[in-house]
DNA sequence: CGGGATGATTTGGT
DNA sequence: ACCAAATCATCCCG
């Protein structure tokens, strides 16, 4: 929208409001042409000097001066100027004046009334309340720093998401900046326009009668034909705001899979907190900092995958084991390192050989993988039991299910300590139980398909007793 | 290119 | 506000 269409608008509907003043002109002259006398029989004062001469003359002189008001705006403005001061020192001037202005009255009462009260537009309160909900009306929010703030809050890493942000608020930006310039530039040209018009109204009061109420009437045109145009800036500042909108939704759609690592990290805690899979606030940005995403991509995640779990336990068998097995390894490690020389350590090469352990299962086989972990599993994961798959299951209990709550994956080493002791007091022992079946076991979930409320270790089933313990569900 | 994997969004419930 | 579930949209591999 350009300011030249404005003025063109508000030009054709001052042209057009000269029109009807003009049709008006032209009724007048019409009745004073046709008839002997003026409407409402307002006798003409008798023509200086020309006394008792006929009504032609006079007709010729009424009919010289309407035809020259009437043509005024067609010719040039010194002509025009010179014709003014003409017809505003013609003898007849004050007479045709007060008849012109008599009619006025009479025809004014149409013109008014027509179209007075505008009601608050509803549409033009929708795209106002649109544009101040975006950011885009309204106060300053601080534009740029704001964003740049915002992104470098939200970022710690997350590069692709803070910089399609930025990107946004960037373009938002500039929208709002060109908004404002040109919602500006309508607002003076609107008051020049104004004022231009006045100063011509009242200019031509001098030879036409223009009525105050007449100059606030003209200025509530203009400024409804302004407001028209504001509203048409509007609704293309809030079309461009939705197409911004879509095309950023479209980006954040356009969705990245995660990187190995991150993935990594994310299984790993939900793998150790199988039990009760919902990681805490505090829980949930330790993650996304690890991960280089936000927290609600963590929690994207976690929605996911344990909806995706529990859907097709079988299917992430394989990946829990893994999982398991490297938080065992992982805490065995920790708890290594704790404890140091500690004659009950694991089974593994010394603390220099750790470091690859990660790798290693990573690519061990299944077979290994399966009877290795499946003496190990037990390490961190809680209670369950399955929905409604009527499969053989086992149940176990966790010496320190919960031990990770709120805390930082692999930070609390004491557990760690728990865990080890945990696996390698399981290992022999469970093996046999585990044998026929290497599946890892899915822990926490009830029978209607959620997963228990966490509950405290060893207080409702003694470890002797908890990871033996073999449910079957054929219920459901 | 098809289809499974996966991140994001929507919907409905508490 | 958070969750489960369904669904969408894209990625990615064979």
């Amino acid at each position: 929208m350009s300011f030249s269409i404005c003025v063109a608008q508000c030009t054709d509907s001052l042209a057009a409001t000269m029109d009807d003043q003009a049709r008006i002109m032209q009724s007048i002259g019409g009745v004073s042409l046709a008839g002997h006398s003026v409407q409402g029989g307002m006798p003409l004062p008798p023509p200086h000097g020309h006394d008792g001469t006929d009504g032609d003359g006079r007709k010729q002189d009424i009919g010289d001066i309407l035809h020259q008001i009437m043509t005024i705006t067609d010719q040039s403005l010194d002509e025009a100027q010179a014709k003014k001061h003409g017809l505003n020192c013609h003898r007849m001037k004050p007479a045709l004046f007060s008849v012109l202005c008599e009619i006025k009255e009479k025809t004014g009462l149409s013109i008014r009334g027509a179209q007075e009260e505008d009601p608050p537009d509803p549409q033009l309160m929708r795209l106002d309340n649109m544009l101040l909900a975006e950011g885009v009306a309204g106060p300053e929010k601080g534009g740029g720093s704001a964003a740049a703030a915002a992104a470098a809050a939200a970022s710690g890493g997350a590069a692709d998401n803070s910089i399609e942000h930025s990107d946004y608020r960037a373009k938002l930006t500039q929208i709002r900046q060109i908004y404002h310039t040109e919602l500006e530039k309508y607002e003076q040209a609107c008051n020049e326009f104004t004022t231009h018009v006045m100063n011509l109204l009242r200019e031509q009061s001098r030879t036409r009668p223009i009525s105050p109420k007449e100059i606030e009437r003209m200025v509530g045109i203009i400024h409804r034909k302004f407001s028209s145009i504001q509203m048409q800036l509007k609704q293309s500042t809030c079309e461009a705001v939705m197409i911004l909108r879509s095309r950023f939704l479209d980006a954040r759609r356009k969705r990245r899979n995660f990187s190995k690592q991150a993935t990594e990290i994310l299984n790993e805690y939900f793998y150790s907190h199988l039990s009760n899979p919902y990681p805490s606030e505090e829980a949930k940005e330790e993650l996304a900092k690890k991960c280089s995403i936000t927290v609600s991509q963590v929690s994207n995640w976690f929605g996911n995958k344990r909806i995706r779990y529990k859907k097709n336990i079988g299917k992430f068998q394989e990946e829990a084991n893994l999982y398991a097995a490297k938080t065992a390894v992982n805490a065995a490690h920790a708890a290594a390192a704790a404890v140091q020389n500690s004659q009950a350590n694991s089974p593994t090469t010394p603390n220099s050989g750790f470091q690859m352990k990660d790798e290693e299962f990573q690519l061990d086989s299944a077979e290994s993988k399966n009877t290795l972990l499946s003496n190990m599993f037990t390490g961190s994961s809680g209670s369950f039991s399955l929905p409604n798959t009527g499969d053989m299951f086992l149940s176990m209990q966790s010496l320190n299910g919960d031990s990770y709550q709120g805390a930082q994956v692999g930070a609390n080493v004491q557990s760690q300590v728990d865990t080890l002791r945990h696996v390698i007091s399981q290992t022999a022992g469970y093996n046999d139980a585990l044998a026929g079946n290497t599946m890892y076991s899915p822990h926490g979930l009830n029978a209607n398909g959620g997963w228990q409320v966490a509950r405290t270790p060893s207080s409702v089933i003694s470890p002797t007793e908890g990871p033996g313990s073999v449910h079957s569900d054929t219920s459901n």
